[in-house]
RNA sequence: GCGCCCGUAGCUCAGCAGGAUAGAGCAACGGACUUCUAAUCCGUAGGUCAGAGGUUCGAAUCCCCUCGGGCGCGCCA
């Protein structure tokens, strides 16, 4: 357990045993023990902890809260702890004051657990997958899926760092109608190159990126296919412009910091016969009826707003059935939990998926949805459209190449998913004070400065296991600045803002923490030296520092921001 | 029409397992570099938390309604 948790228990078991002595006491008259909280005060004039137990309990004991915050407070027993003073305050708030450097020793349960500080416990291995990006494989991949990547990959992170069996993975969207419409545009471009016509079908790809594929054929293999039938031609042209897309979405991510563990094909669903066979699962369970010549599934008695088709009247499964199919598939795998990051505008299908997999007996609540409202992006003050079907698109590969993997992945886990995303392209390319990214960069920037000035003034820190405790003590006990201070709270804070993003699912969390911790340690380099000419003090602060800048160096792996040694 | 998300400082947004006086960055204004990087810091100013009601000792936070913005409501994915 870290530090902060430690001492959060330790004093709710002392409220406790406090208020049950007082209960005996008769001194208060109470059944049950609420489930009350320890919480930091945004007000550091009302001390470390607070208490909201007083308050909880006024109307069950008949009596005003603040009486009986003192009642507690008065058989409270503080021995063993760090604890300074207690009082209560406001409304009945149990505040607890503790030793200005109670939480000094951080700094050496973090330099001694190094890449691991903050790691915990949370998912006691369970397997789980989170599936994200799993953009079209027709064209390049927009800025939502470059949210989405961004966003999935900060969470796989947080997720494994709290102790899941993670599993990332990309679901390609190999078949279908648009893999008809994408044949269909290849072959009209196909067509046209080579001075026929061609005609690209309603819901087709305009894009430029149809043609170069084509172009490079022709280049490669000539005009052989002119006189192949059109199904025939249609099918090599899907596979070859596919894999290319494909091996491109696979560079563009990379390039973007971002890997996933498998690479879910759509079309195997339907190769190994899963969707004719979840389909007939559906049957069997009576779940199902033909209309109009359709088979539809009646997703009505399941929590959806209507009956969905699974089969169209041309004998075709939906992209509906394929992903029951894909679900099942999921919890099959063995995953106890699955998350998946989708696009807002694909919200109706949560609700269908969910009661498609209660229908076939497997718990919808494991299956949890992100659902991340759309990116708006801005450029020269001006809404810039994005559509892959125009080409005329920002795409992922733009974002990286313009303004940078850092401050793309920065500026996407800025926000929760659930606010839209205004993304000005201008900003997060300045490279100036105005961008955020620089700023967390920058103090470990600092940090690494800072101890090249060390190892030049030939200072050489102490390795962790060989300092005594006493010693330990002593650094600790030598940081008693105010800013020294607030520094080493934050870096404290760090395990538990770990798991607020693990539960809340909120990579935000961290970005936010970086500005934080980021903020506090500028504000230390500007009011406390570190290399001075006393000797202990300088080892205290160069431990400080290193804490500070291996902190920063966890969040910034979450985020898959480089943490830079100049800038 | 129905459903989901959002509405907090001039701008972009934190804060939303209810807690004490609502925060940060940018923009504005005033200060700080003979000292480890001024991509920094310190200070000033800036608010009917969209609006109305309800629950509560206590509401930006939870519930209901209204208004405004976005997105869905396909035999598309």
């Amino acid at each position: 357990m870290y530090l902060k948790d430690e001492v959060r228990q330790t004093l709710k078991d002392r409220i406790i045993r406090a208020l049950k002595k007082a209960i005996d006491e008769k001194v208060i008259v109470a059944e049950t023990i609420p489930d009350f909280y320890l919480e930091v005060p945004q007000d550091p004039g009302h001390g470390d902890f607070a208490a909201n137990i007083a308050m909880l309990m006024a109307r069950e004991a008949k009596m005003p809260p603040r009486k009986i915050g003192e009642l507690i407070a008065a058989n409270i027993d503080t021995s063993d702890t760090p604890v300074d003073r207690v009082e209560v305050a406001g409304p009945g708030f149990i505040n607890f004051y503790l030793k200005p450097t109670w939480a000094n020793v951080v700094i050496f349960d973090i330099l001694t657990k190094g890449r691991d500080y903050g790691r915990q416990e949370l998912g006691g291995g369970r397997k789980i997958q989170v599936e994200f990006v799993s953009a079209n494989p027709t064209g390049p991949m927009h800025m939502g899926n470059a949210r989405g990547a961004a966003l999935g990959d900060a969470l796989s992170s947080i997720l494994k760092l709290s102790g899941y069996d993670v599993t990332k993975e990309f679901y390609i969207n190999d078949a279908g109608n648009q893999i008809e419409n994408f044949g269909l545009s290849l072959e009209a471009r196909y067509l046209e190159l080579l001075g026929q016509e061609g005609h690209i079908p309603e819901g087709g790809y305009h894009g430029e990126d149809i043609k170069d594929h084509m172009r490079n054929l022709i280049a490669e293999e000539g005009n052989r296919f002119l006189h192949m039938d059109s199904p025939s031609r249609r099918a090599y042209f899907i596979e070859y412009a596919l894999k290319k897309n494909i091996q491109r979405m696979k560079d563009d991510l990379e390039n973007f910091g971002v890997y996933f563990d498998i690479w879910f094909s759509e079309q195997s669903l339907h190769d190994t016969g899963k969707v004719n066979e979840v389909i007939n699962l559906l049957k069997q369970k009576g779940c199902t009826y033909e209309k109009d010549g359709a088979l539809w599934f009646t997703a009505s008695e399941f929590g959806g707003d209507k009956d969905e088709v699974l089969i169209r009247t041309n004998g075709l499964p939906t992209y509906f059935a394929s992903d029951i199919a894909y679900h099942k598939d999921k919890f099959d795998r063995g995953f106890d939990r699955v998350i998946d990051i989708w696009g807002a505008d694909h919200h109706g299908h949560v609700a269908r998926v969910k009661g498609a997999l209660k229908a076939l007996g497997y718990d919808p609540d494991r299956l949890t949805v992100i659902l991340m409202q759309l990116v708006r992006l801005y450029r020269n003050g001006e809404i810039a459209r994005m559509s892959k079907r125009t080409g005329r698109t920002v795409t992922l590969a733009d974002i990286v190449e313009e303004v940078g993997r850092d401050a793309a992945r920065f500026f996407f886990n800025m926000r929760g998913a659930d606010t839209h995303l205004d993304f000005d392209l201008d900003l997060a390319i300045k490279q100036s004070d105005e961008n955020p990214v620089y700023y967390v960069q920058y103090a470990h920037a600092r940090i690494c400065s800072i101890l090249r000035q060390a190892s030049e003034q030939g200072i050489s820190l102490p390795e962790i296991e060989s300092i005594p405790l006493a010693s330990k003590d002593k650094y600790a006990l030598l940081l008693t600045e105010k800013s020294e201070i607030d520094l080493i709270k934050k870096l404290a804070d760090f395990p538990g803002e770990i798991r607020l993003a693990a539960e809340n699912l909120s990579p935000y969390r961290i970005t936010n923490y970086c500005m934080e911790l980021s903020s506090v340690f500028h504000s230390f380099y500007n009011s406390c030296r570190v290399l001075t000419d006393d000797k202990d003090l300088t080892n205290a602060r160069l431990l400080l520092v290193t804490a500070v800048r291996q902190v920063l160096r966890n969040a910034f792996a979450i985020l898959g921001i480089s943490a830079p040694e100049r800038m």
